[in-house]
DNA sequence: AGGTTCACCTTATCGC
DNA sequence: TGCGATAA
DNA sequence: GTGAACC
C-alpha cells in the first residue's frame, strides 16, 4: 500500500539515480500496464528523451522529460520500482524495464498488476482533480474545515478521498485519527473547529514521522535498492487488533468503513460529542 | 450524497 | 499436506 | 488503491 510517505521515499531514492539520464529502451510486459495507449506509442514518447525531475503529487510519481512531456506512474497496491546497474530479465512479476543511455535500468514490478503508467502532455488534466498537498504550506486547517465540515461521510471515508487532500491511504487514515483522538465513523458535519485542527494537525505529524522511517512495510513495500521502510514498527492501531491500546491498553477494535478495515481504540477515539451522538441515533 | 459490492489480479495466511 | 475462503 | 455500477 504505498502512500504519500512511500512515494515520496521512492521519489527521493529514484533521484540520483534516473535524473539526467536519457531512455534508451523501454521494454512493456504487460500491455494494459500502459492506460490510454498502446506500448509502442508509449515507449515511442520515452525512447531518447531525458529525465529532468521526479516529482510526486500525492501517491502519483512524475518524471518530468526533457521535451516538457511527463510520464507519470501510481503503484496503487503492489507497484514496485526496482533500480539495478546492470542488465536483468527481472522475474514473473516485473512487467517494464526501462533501460538509460549511461547505464542503469529501472525495472516496474507489481504483483497484483492494479498500477498504471500514463504520458501526458499537460499533468493537471490527469491530476487536477487531486485535492491539496498535506505538507505544503497552503493546506490550513481552515481549508479542511471548508472540505470536510458540511459533509456526511465518515470521517475515515473523507480522509481517503483524495480530493479533500492529497496522498492519505489506509494506513495513516488510521493513525491520523488515534492520533487526534477522533472515532473513524464520525460523519464531518459533527467534528468542531477544534477536532478538526487537531485532525489537521495530526495528518502532518502522522506523515513527517513516517516520512523520517522511510514508510510503512508491511506486505509489498519496498524502495528502489529493495529496502524495507520502518514506520510499521510505529503503527499505533493499523492492523494490531485486540492489542492493547498504546495510550490506554484497552483492546484495538477494527470495523469496516467505506470498504476498507478501519482500526480505532474505542476508549481514546470513542469519548466526546460522539457518544451521545451515536446513542441518541441507535435508540430512538 | 453516501453506502455497498464488485472488478481489476496474485499471493499469503487461516481454519479445517 | 491440501483445500477453500479471505484478506490485502 | 481506485473507479464504476447500483441502491
Amino acid at each position: 500500500m504505498p502512500e504519500l510517505p512511500e512515494v515520496e521515499t521512492i521519489r527521493q531514492e529514484l533521484i540520483p539515480h534516473v535524473v539526467g539520464r536519457t531512455i534508451r529502451t523501454v521494454d512493456i510486459r504487460y500491455p494494459p500496464l500502459v492506460a490510454g495507449e498502446t506500448p509502442a506509442r508509449f515507449a515511442s514518447r520515452l525512447i531518447g528523451r531525458r529525465v529532468v525531475d521526479v516529482r510526486r503529487r500525492g501517491k502519483y510519481l512524475i518524471f518530468d522529460l526533457d521535451d516538457g512531456g511527463h510520464w507519470v506512474v501510481h503503484l496503487r497496491m503492489t507497484g514496485q520500482f526496482r533500480w539495478g546497474e546492470g542488465e536483468t530479465e527481472g522475474d514473473k512479476h516485473t512487467h517494464a524495464r526501462i533501460s538509460f543511455v549511461e547505464g542503469g535500468e529501472l525495472h516496474y514490478r507489481d504483483v497484483r498488476k492494479f498500477g498504471r503508467f500514463y504520458w501526458v502532455r499537460d499533468e493537471e488534466e490527469l491530476l487536477g482533480h487531486l485535492g491539496p498537498e498535506p505538507l505544503s504550506e497552503a493546506w490550513t486547517a481552515e481549508a479542511l474545515a471548508q472540505a470536510i465540515g458540511h459533509r456526511r461521510a465518515p470521517v475515515k471515508a473523507l480522509l481517503l478521498d483524495q480530493r479533500v487532500v492529497a496522498g492519505l491511504g489506509n494506513i495513516y487514515a488510521d493513525e491520523v485519527l488515534f492520533v487526534a483522538g477522533i472515532h473513524p465513523q464520525r460523519p464531518g458535519y459533527t467534528l468542531s473547529d477544534e477536532e478538526i485542527r487537531r485532525v489537521h494537525e495530526a495528518v502532518r505529524a502522522v506523515l513527517e514521522e513516517a516520512l523520517a522511517a522511510r514508510g510503512s512495510t508491511f506486505r509489498s513495500y519496498r524502495r528502489p535498492g529493495a529496502q524495507q521502510g520502518g514506520y510499521q514498527h510505529q503503527h499505533r492501531v493499523f492492523r494490531r487488533t485486540g492489542e492493547p491500546c498504546p495510550v490506554c491498553g484497552a483492546p484495538i477494535q477494527r470495523v469496516r468503513i467505506a470498504g476498507r478495515s478501519t482500526h480505532y481504540c474505542p476508549r481514546c477515539q470513542g469519548a466526546g460529542i460522539w457518544d451521545s451522538v451515536e446513542k441518541s441515533g441507535t435508540a430512538s
